[in-house]
DNA sequence: TCGGACGTCCCCCGCGCGGGGGACCCGATT
DNA sequence: AATCGGGTCCCCCGCGCGGGGGACGTCCGA
C-alpha cells in the first residue's frame, strides 16, 4: 500500500528536497508539487493525497488557512502535516484546533519527515519536541483550576459548601434538605457568604462562583 | 557531556533491557534501577540524575505519583519520561498537568528511546504519536466554544442580549438602564426567556448562560 | 474558666422578582 | 387588508429572598 503525498512550499528548492526525500521509500509518492496555499487546497481536492506537506508561509494563503480549508471540507481525508521555519505560538495553536496531524519544524532530519507521514497517514499525530514542551506547559494551565480568589478564605467549610449550592442555582429550601438544616440556617449561611464576599444577592453569587471556577467540574 | 539516567520499572527484565539499550550510547549512563515509585523519587533526589524514565504502573507509588513529587520539588531538575504499556487518556493528561517531558508507549524503538532521552534532557517533550492525536482534539475542544445548546435558537436576539446581561447579574432594573428601555419591558424579556428555556427563576438563567459559555469572554 | 468561632434555629420587614393578565406600535408576510 | 412576530409598556398578586435583630449549643484555644 503506497502512500501518496503532496507538497506545498514557495521555494523550489525545498520541494524538490523533500521530493528526493519520499522518492527513497517505495511506498511514498510525491503526487504534487505546488506553491501557494490556495492551490495547495485546490489540488488536494483534486488528488486526495493522504498526507498534505504544507509550509506556513506561502504566498495567498498560508499553511494554517489552507488547513483550515483542508480539514473543514468533510470530503477530504487527507491529513495535513505543517512544517515551519521558526516555531511561533500562536501558529501552533491554530494549526492544532484546525486539526492538523503535525507541526513540525523544517529543521528536521529526513528520515523523520518520512516517518512523519507514516505517522500522520495512519492517523496518528505528532509535534515537534520543541513545541511539545510549551505545548504541556499551556495545556497545563489550561486544565488548571483557576486560582481561587483569597477572599474565599474567608468563609467557612460550611458557608463554602452553601455557596457551591447556590452557584448551581438551588434555592434556600433545596439547600437545606440536602443539608439536613432548616432553611432559616442556610438563609443565616448564604447572608453571610454574600457579605464576606461583598455580593449583593444569590444572583451575584452565581457569577461569581462561575467565574472563580468553583463549579466548573461539571 | 555525558547525560545520567535513572530507570524505573516493576520488571526487572524490563529494567536491563533499558539499561542495554542507553550503554549501546557513548554518552548515556544509566546510573540508577529502581523498581517502584518511592525509590524513584528517593533516587532521583539523591543521585539526581539529567533524565528519570518511569513505568506508570509501579507498586507502591505509581509513576504519576512519582513524576509529580519529583518535579514538584524545585531542587530537581530531572526530566521526567513516562512510559506506559497502553495509553489511557486520564494518564496522559495527569502526566502533561504534573510536567512530565514526555508520554511514550513501552513499544517505542530502542532508538526512539534513545532519542526521547536526550530530547527531554534539553528540555523539550515529546509523546508518543497515537497520544498526540487524542490530545490535540482535546486541545482544540478546550479552546474552542461550547457548542450553542439548540433551545438557544428559540431566543430573539433581544431575549439573548437580556440574557447575557442577566448571566451578569444584572438586576431588571440595570438591564433597562443599559439598554434604555422600562423595566417592565425587561422583566417581560426576562419571562420569555425563562419560559422559552424552561428555567425556574434568573438563579437557573445565571448558572445556565455560565454552563454554556455564553459568558466566557470575560 | 472564659471567651470566640462556628453552626444551628427563630422572628419581622421590605423588596425584587416572576406569573397572570392586557395593551400598543411596527414591519414583514400573506 | 388582515395577520403575525417582535418589542415596548402597564397592572396586580404572591413569594422567595436578604437584612435587621436575637438565641442556644459545641468545641477549642487563651
Amino acid at each position: 500500500m503506497t502512500l501518496t503525498v503532496l507538497v506545498a512550499d514557495d521555494h523550489a528548492m525545498l520541494r524538490s528536497g523533500m521530493r528526493a526525500i519520499f522518492e527513497t521509500q517505495a511506498d511514498l509518492r510525491c503526487v504534487a508539487e505546488v506553491a501557494d496555499g490556495r492551490a495547495a487546497v485546490a489540488e488536494v481536492a483534486r488528488l486526495r493525497p493522504d498526507v498534505a506537506v504544507l509550509d506556513i508561509r506561502m504566498p495567498k494563503l498560508d499553511g494554517l488557512g489552507a488547513t483550515e480549508m483542508i480539514l473543514a471540507d468533510p470530503a477530504n481525508r487527507t491529513k495535513v502535516l505543517l512544517l515551519t521555519t521558526y516555531d511561533s505560538d500562536e501558529y501552533v495553536y491554530r494549526a492544532l484546533n484546525a486539526g492538523a496531524s503535525g507541526f513540525l519544524l523544517k529543521s528536521l532530519p529526513p528520515e523523520e519527515l518520512i516517518s512523519a507521514v507514516r505517522v500522520a497517514a495512519r492517523g496518528d499525530a505528532l509535534i515537534d519536541p520543541s513545541v511539545t514542551q510549551r505545548l504541556i506547559a499551556r495545556f497545563a494551565v489550561s486544565l488548571a483550576p483557576p486560582p481561587m480568589p483569597p477572599e474565599l478564605e474567608l468563609l467557612t467549610a460550611r458557608e463554602r459548601e452553601v455557596l457551591q449550592l447556590v452557584a448551581a442555582a438551588y434555592s434556600n429550601a433545596e439547600i437545606a434538605a440536602q443539608l439536613h438544616v432548616g432553611d432559616e440556617t442556610v438563609k443565616t449561611h448564604v447572608s453571610r457568604v454574600l457579605a464576606k464576599l461583598g455580593l449583593r444577592d444569590r444572583v451575584h453569587a452565581v457569577a461569581y462562583a462561575h467565574v472563580n471556577g468553583l463549579v466548573q467540574p461539571r
